[in-house]
RNA sequence: GUCCCCAUCGUCUAGUGGCCUAGGACGCUGGCCUCUCACGCCGGUAACACGGGUUCGACUCCCGUUGGGGACGCCA
């Protein structure tokens, strides 16, 4: 028989990262050993279900790659098939109807809660297959009061739990719609699925789908409860600790490879081995190796590793991420194949997309200024005057812009000024880019191009030139320049 | 409260009775490289929760304690 997994959210919010770990695990199994994936969307509580959710869990799917063979299938849309076997279920005498009232039941648990007892139906109905009346109903399981179920987990080993401890869970709601449970094992049933991967938070309801499967003389499938994730506090991941869509991690720069290979070692290593393409996971990966323990996201590793895969990705894959990240940041990005060009020279620099457009945003904006207050402060003194000056001099004269030129020019200066190089490279890195750091200098200039570097040379050497007193300026812009106008402007 | 699950460095993990004075990775940190920032390289920091067994020998097996988590809905 082949292996069928699948992924059931409920569309009552966006894909959490937790969401994303479990339908990864799911898919990549599935992908390990030739089955198939199956998307269902859980969607029987129609309060709190939308299509909004819908779409943005499809889209974070998607995004990461975890596209499903089979659906996206909706409950909405079996509700009859629930019915169908709910009744059939009253008929042979698994399940009946039950006219308790929502106030009954909550006396009755406050009651059993209070006496130290587990909160559960006291089967007061039990024997009700007709309607009272015209008194609201709900169809409940008839869950065996003796014995236990086990089954052997693919992950926690074999669990027991006793019946004891199981209520007489409720299959059809009053207002005639199917619960959880019930549309779970029907579906899981009719779809044919032969592994249930979900999380360890799950593991209550098996019992319960098992007595299912069993009162229909279905076969029953495989389970497999993986740990949860848990946030920094070391409870479960929810909205509390800020858990957002997957979709916010590509809006901070993140990319799917990445959080597919971080996810994938939350749980689950191979030997030493870190990072990890999604191509080795689809080989590798088996839900038999995976850990008990429930994991602490830390973004730290995850910053870590998507740069890692930032390094060695490809320019075509960075590229369009480049460009958006930029345009987001408020500049004009240029065509990709400029692009293309620079961005080796950040790959290196930048855990982040959003990183990588900050970092390299100076060669695509008009102006660098003001520059970073602690780089111009400690490169940018008045003695600087010269040397830039010559530089620019030198510069304006050059007929090749190439990288071993640029060095030729820049050694020029050191050589007649007799500074080293580290006194040379700053104030121009600051003038060029307004920040302290950027990549080598020479790169940087190539970058810019002879137009910027040389004009933002110019600015710079207004910006270091010792301020005078303004008769003394005025005397020297008849006939001067633009950078001493802007100067003058400024006093 | 009841039931279920878990327990190795701060975090992710290796470890399946002797190879462990516990290995790797992130983080933090010292250094190298160096025009800056990164990358890279070399080094350091830091853990078997506790108590009983079993055994010639326990991180590894068993029991208990403690701690953490999960589940107890006409939510999924």
């Amino acid at each position: 028989m082949t292996l069928r997994t699948r992924f059931a959210p409920s569309p009552t919010g966006f894909l959490h990262i937790g969401g994303a770990r479990t339908a990864l695990f799911c898919w990549l199994h599935t992908r390990r050993h030739g089955g198939i994936f199956v998307l269902r969307i859980e969607d029987t509580d129609q309060e709190r279900s939308s299509q909004e959710a819908v779409d943005v869990i499809l889209e974070g799917l998607h995004w990461l790659g975890l596209d499903p063979d089979e659906g996206p299938y909706y409950q909405s849309k079996h509700t009859e098939m629930y019915l169908a076997t709910a009744h059939q279920m009253v008929e042979e005498g698994h399940a009946y109807l039950c006219t308790c009232s929502k106030e009954t039941l909550d006396a009755l648990r406050e009651r059993q809660r209070e006496s130290g007892e587990k909160p559960r139906y006291d089967g007061r109905c039990r024997n009700r297959t007709e309607p009272v009346g015209d008194k609201p109903y709900v169809i409940r399981f008839k869950t065996p009061s003796e014995g236990e179920v086990v089954w052997g987990d693919k992950i926690q080993g074999v669990i027991r739990i006793s019946n004891s401890e199981l209520d007489d869970l409720i299959l059809v709601r009053s207002d005639g719609s199917p619960t959880y449970n019930l549309a779970v094992a029907v579906d899981d049933h009719f779809m044919g699925i032969t592994l249930v991967l979900r999380g360890e938070d799950h593991i209550s309801n098996t019992p319960r789908q098992i007595h299912l499967f069993r009162a229909m003389g279905w076969e029953v499938p495989e389970y497999a409860h993986m740990p949860l994730l848990h946030g920094s506090d070391g409870a479960k991941l929810s909205k509390r600790h800020g858990a957002v869509s997957v979709l916010q991690y590509r809006e901070e720069g993140f990319l799917p490879s990445a959080l597919n290979n971080y996810l994938a070692r939350l749980g689950w290593s191979h030997g030493e081995q870190e990072i990890f393409t999604v191509q080795e996971l689809k080989q590798l990966f088996d839900v038999k190796d995976l850990g008990r323990s429930a994991a602490i996201f830390d973004r730290a590793k995850l910053l870590w590793i998507n740069g890692h895969h930032i390094r060695s990705s490809s320019p075509e894959q960075l590229l369009p991420e480049l460009a958006r990240h930029l345009g987001m940041s408020g500049v004009t990005p240029p065509p990709l194949e400029q692009l293309a060009a620079i961005l080796p020279e950040f790959q290196s620099r930048a855990a982040t997309m959003v990183e990588m457009a900050q970092k390299c945003r100076f060669l695509f904006v008009e102006s660098v200024q003001p520059y970073e207050e602690k780089s111009a402060r400690k490169h940018l003194g008045a003695g600087m005057l010269e040397p830039l000056t010559e530089l620019h001099s030198i510069l304006s004269g050059l007929e090749v812009w190439s990288i071993a030129s640029l060095e030729e020019a820049f050694n020029q200066v050191l050589h007649r000024f007799g500074i080293p190089m580290g006194h040379l490279a700053q104030p121009v890195r600051v003038v060029l880019t307004g920040s302290g750091a950027s990549p080598g200098i020479f790169e940087t200039m190539f970058m810019l191009g002879r137009d910027k570097t040389l004009h933002r040379l110019q600015v710079g050497v207004a910006y270091v030139t010792p301020p005078p007193n303004k008769k003394h300026l005025k005397k020297r812009v008849e006939g001067s320049g633009e950078a001493v106008h802007r100067l003058l402007r400024k006093l």
